[in-house]
DNA sequence: ACCTCCCTGGCC
DNA sequence: GGCCAGGGAGGT
């Protein structure tokens, strides 16, 4: 799944693309791709033409600066990716809007399961939307650890699904954040507020490296290759991953067997030898 | 703070 | 045929 590593990854490889290049033809091939446009035909209108000043990232956002105030937000969801392609290359299934770059490349917003969305948004709507509503970012502003103490207090949620709410930490989804327990040790079903401050600054510790580790193999490319690289490479950390996806499969750290639990739906992988 | 829903491909 | 994967919006 796109999650900070690897739309880290999709900025810096379409940023020196797409930086200072004015915007040519825009097509929209799946209309539900621009559902968060409060006028969907507002987005061709204000990206064509414009050129892309910037290309940074929030949490799992990417947003292009266009001047003017306008932002090209993108979210790849949990099955999207960008690519970088010539115009006569055909479009991979689920080509949903097909940005071509004037004396450049296309840049192809690719998205099997639709849960991604992309959007050109006026200063008052980029307020208004997604992006308004992220924490510090995971890698970028990651606060100290008595700050985390602080809004992990009297919680008694689970720590892992908080870790997935993108108003307390914004980057991190559900791989990396079963990989950040495991590296800190702390089981991720621990209620947050019983966390001791070794504990949350274990876990605070231990978010760097993972993302980092990650960005440097380009990210998890799992095994339905719905995330790659914009140069259509899949990325090499998922063989290194020390606990998602392995259940049954040996700890990296103990040898003992990998679990799996669900916690709010979704699945979490641990160690109970060596997370507590 | 919690649940449901969105969507498709892959797998049992 | 049915279930699973999952980020976030929206609703209760």
């Amino acid at each position: 799944m796109p999650e900070l590593p690897e739309v880290e990854i999709t900025r810096r490889h379409l940023e020196p693309v797409v930086r200072g290049a004015r915007v040519g033809e825009v097509a929209v091939r799946r209309a539900r791709a621009l559902r968060l446009q409060p006028h969907p035909g507002d987005f061709a209108v204000r990206l064509q033409g414009r050129r892309v000043l910037a290309l940074t990232r929030q949490g799992k956002y990417l947003l292009g600066d266009l001047g003017d105030g306008l932002t090209w937000v993108t979210h790849l969801g949990m099955s999207g990716r960008m690519s970088l392609a010539g115009r006569e290359e055909p479009e991979a299934p689920h080509t949903a809007v097909v940005v071509s770059l004037e004396a450049g490349p296309q840049v192809r917003f690719v998205d099997p399961r639709t849960f991604g969305h992309t959007a050109v948004l006026t200063a008052d709507e980029l307020a208004a939307a997604g992006p308004a509503r992220l924490g510090p970012d995971a890698l970028d502003a990651l606060p100290r650890s008595p700050v985390l103490v602080a809004r992990l207090a009297g919680r008694r949620a689970p720590i892992k699904p908080l870790l997935l709410d993108q108003r307390l930490l914004a980057g991190l989804g559900n791989i990396y954040a079963d990989e950040v327990l495991h590296r800190a040790r702390v089981r991720p079903d621990r209620p947050a507020g019983s966390l001791n401050r070794e504990e949350v600054a274990a876990l605070r510790r231990a978010v760097r490296p993972v993302l980092e580790a990650s960005l440097r193999r380009g990210g998890t490319s799992l095994a339905d290759l719905a995330y790659l690289l914009p140069d259509g490479r899949a990325g090499g950390y998922l063989e290194r991953l020390a606990v998602y996806g392995r259940a049954g499969e040996p700890c990296r750290r103990c040898g003992g067997a990998v679990e799996r639990m669900v916690l709010r739906g979704r699945s979490a992988y641990f160690c109970s030898g060596c997370q507590r």
